[in-house]
RNA sequence: GGCCGGGUGGCAGAGUGGCUAUGCAGCGGACUGCAAAUCCGCGUACGUCGGUUCAAUUCCGGCCUCGGCCUCCA
């Protein structure tokens, strides 16, 4: 089966073939990192690393860049108002962005390129582009002019006339069009910028990703990834500069993730709905659990649609890796080495279009089997093709037993709880049930579940 | 106003021109000292009005409705 992607250049599912076969080349946009990682940050990082995770096992080389952009107003602004230097609030964010994004078992790209690195590959950039006549400067500024593009628009399928008609700002007096967006903009002695041949500034905001893109992919590659929100201005205005500066074309396919909402809003701090995936990990019983939960709750929804972020939606996430622990609990002690095979369908699900709903429905299907099977040979089978189906969407990667017992602070601790069912033991082999009764009772008001099996009793927090 | 994406059973959420999505919740049964977990069974959903068709939730059109984008928010 091939693999299919819904291209928002064409507007219709393709099916993917490398420019170099084997060798895939895929760019997301990444952080701008002057503040934690919301859940709406976190939604392309967790949907493209299952794209990653799926590329990984279909070609043999596989290039993930993802940026990490660094110098921006909003930073600038951040750094004005708490007096923290710049170069500390990105160091920082950064390191903290890449801790929760660890969390949420995301794999790291293999080029995660800084803009402040590549400054001068954008200006080398925008030389190009003046001299070919697509980009000119005013005032200190340096301006793409997109009546120099004929087909610019593309994308996000929108005239220039209508761009006009729909500008809701100012237009900035120094520029040709309402439509030309900033390359360069100088910087006052107060803000961050490199020389120029346009004096002392700093980049415009979609310069980088062309610049960086080129560095690391080269002029014309395969996938381009980002959210929804992306597709006009940023990505519209990347293609305009790729193309017009390297004249050859750019991303070959561009996919986009549809928004996120909370409980059926938009998430917005005065709303009082914006939670950030460390908030989120930190409510879980431990990190490990909580980050595998907001993982599979966002792939519990396909990729293109709106996401609605809800409590109930992360409960049944939980609820979800609970049925599937609990099938491996049960098969714990079975080598399952020789069957880490994903089966077909859930390929086939993932090849579709990153369906990653029908792909979880599916790891269900094969817990049903596996909670099913009989024989050591069929255990070990479903065993191996529900650990590697989890694995290729980033998720079952804990040991059972840790994932049941996940404690959060306080609570009572593993040796006593031990102890109370060494206790309840005792009773019930004295047929005192009321006894081990009032112990299970006991333990259940602490959050811990106990469950009488052939071998013995287990329990669970939560 | 322009462009785009939705409206599926109590809930979440896939998908399909005729055949069970899946899970959660609910009900019944098996198992259990009782539970829990697990297994089996049940409940016959596709916004609305038309059209095409032997047959439409699935294609086409109108309408209603929700949401997003329209110069720097992933």
């Amino acid at each position: 089966m091939p693999l299919v992607l819904y291209n928002t250049l064409t507007r219709a599912k393709e099916a993917f073939e490398p420019l170099v076969p084997g060798h895939v080349g895929m760019y997301v946009c990444g952080p701008t990192v002057y503040d934690r990682a919301h859940i709406g940050n976190a939604r392309p990082v967790i949907v493209f690393d299952v794209l990653y995770r799926l590329l990984r096992t279909l070609y043999p080389s596989v290039r993930y860049v993802r940026n990490i952009t660094d110098v921006d107003d909003k930073i600038n602004q951040r750094a004005k108002d708490s007096g923290e230097p710049i170069a500390a609030i990105t160091e920082r964010t950064t390191r903290m962005f890449h801790e929760d994004m660890a969390a949420l078992n995301c794999l790291p790209p293999d080029v995660e390129p800084r803009a402040t690195a590549h400054v001068a590959q954008m200006i080398a950039m925008i030389e190009t582009l003046i001299a070919k006549g697509h980009a000119y400067a005013a005032e200190g500024h340096v301006l793409f002019a997109v009546a120099s593009m004929s087909d610019y628009g593309r994308l996000s399928r929108r005239s220039q006339d209508e761009m006009i008609a729909g500008a809701r700002v100012e237009v900035a007096p120094y520029k040709r069009d309402a439509g030309d967006f900033v390359l360069w903009k100088p910087s006052t002695d107060d803000l961050p910028g490199w020389d120029s041949p346009w004096g002392r500034g700093r980049p415009g905001w979609h310069i980088e990703c062309s610049a960086m893109s080129l560095q690391h992919l080269g002029q014309t590659f395969d996938i381009h990834g980002g959210g929804q929100d992306l597709v006009f201005p940023h990505h519209e205005n990347e293609i305009a500069q790729s193309t017009c500066a390297n004249g050859a074309p750019f991303a070959r396919v561009w996919l986009h993730n549809g928004w996120l909402m909370v409980e059926g809003e938009k998430m917005s701090k005065s709303l009082g709905n914006f939670f950030t995936v460390r908030d989120l990990l930190d409510q879980a019983a431990d990190e490990k659990q909580g980050g595998e939960a907001i993982r599979l709750a966002m792939l519990s929804t396909h990729y293109h649609q709106p996401f609605d972020w809800t409590a109930d939606g992360l409960r049944q996430a939980k609820a979800t890796l609970d049925r599937l622990y609990t099938a491996l609990r049960g098969v714990a002690g079975i080598d399952s080495n020789g069957y880490h095979q994903v089966p077909i369908d859930v390929l086939a699900a993932l090849e579709d279009d990153i369906n990653t709903p029908l792909a979880i429905s599916h790891l269900h299907e094969l817990a049903t089997a596996l909670n099913k099977a009989a024989g050591l040979e069929d255990k070990a089978r479903h065993k191996g093709a529900l650990l590697a189906s989890g694995h290729l969407l980033g998720v079952l990667f804990q040991d059972p037993e840790a994932w049941f017992k996940a404690a959060p602070a306080g609570g009572l601790a593993d040796a006593e709880i031990e102890a109370m069912i060494a206790a309840r033991a005792e009773a019930r082999k004295a047929r005192n049930f009321a006894e081990a009764d009032r112990i299970r009772a006991a333990l259940l008001e602490q959050g811990v579940a106990l469950e009488d099996g052939a071998g013995g009793t287990s329990w669970k927090r939560g």
